[in-house]
DNA sequence: GACCAGGCACATC
DNA sequence: GATGTGCATGGT
């Protein structure tokens, strides 16, 4: 086995004893999820939570209902998000695919490989390459791996990529070195999301990091 | 008051 | 293809 596919498989494991199943994606629906792929764009969760239960209180939480509120109301309700108007916008723009081409059928929506369901997703504007993985593994259940700024952190401080690695080098350093498994990539995003959080934020808390014992306090790039 | 947070599109070179 | 910029709230 490869050193990456090593590390990899190393890290897993350290996190997941550490942290245990983290059970994401934290939403109630699949429908949720990719709402909240949208308005978590550069955005801390606590503001998403906000914006959802705007959403959730105006009854506008659900396909045909969302599609159905003007451009300015959405904005307001999802004020709390932050970058409400863009998010408005690319809220409305994957609404409006769902529910014109679709009839607000997930699972008509979600149907095909998982090839097709990323360029359809992709060609939604507002849609990029993070927030499409996210709605294919947490709100389609579909195998693929999501790269954040947290799986960009936690891989360059531990010695896994260069700082100039690009999204999908990072999504084929861990596809390629771990069985196809939706609930195997979805817990493992979750938990770098976990250590990210705890311990590899810009400013590092590397003490007590369960991935302390690897290679790591690498410098981030400012 | 500065810094940060589960990106993306667009302009420009 | 790489780089720079606008978008905005709420917590630390």
């Amino acid at each position: 086995m490869s050193t990456a596919a090593t590390a990899i498989r190393a890290f897993y494991d350290a996190l997941r004893e550490r942290y245990g199943p983290q059970e994401w994606w934290p939403a109630k629906t699949p429908f949720e999820v990719m709402v909240g792929a949208i308005l978590t764009q550069n955005t801390n969760w606590k503001n998403v939570e906000k914006a959802i239960e705007n959403l959730r209180k105006a009854e506008a939480l659900d396909p045909h209902a969302l599609r159905a509120t003007p451009r300015e109301k959405l904005a307001e309700l999802i004020r709390p998000a932050g970058y409400y108007n863009v998010k408005a916008a690319r809220l409305s723009n994957l609404i409006k695919t769902l529910v014109d081409e679709y009839g607000g059928d997930l699972d008509a929506f979600f149907a095909g490989s998982v090839a097709s369901l990323r360029e359809r997703l992709l060609a939604v504007k507002g849609v990029g390459r993070e927030t499409a993985d996210s709605i294919i593994l947490y709100a389609a259940a579909k195998p693929t791996f999501v790269v954040d700024t947290y799986t960009y952190r936690v891989a360059l401080r531990h010695g896994l990529i260069s700082e100039d690695a690009a999204y999908e080098e990072l999504k084929s350093l861990f596809e390629d070195n771990l069985p196809e498994d939706a609930s195997l990539f979805n817990e493992y995003h979750a938990l770098i999301v976990r250590v990210g959080k705890d311990h590899c934020r810009k400013v590092a808390r590397c003490e007590g990091c369960p991935l302390e014992r690897f290679p790591h306090h690498r410098e981030l790039p400012t």
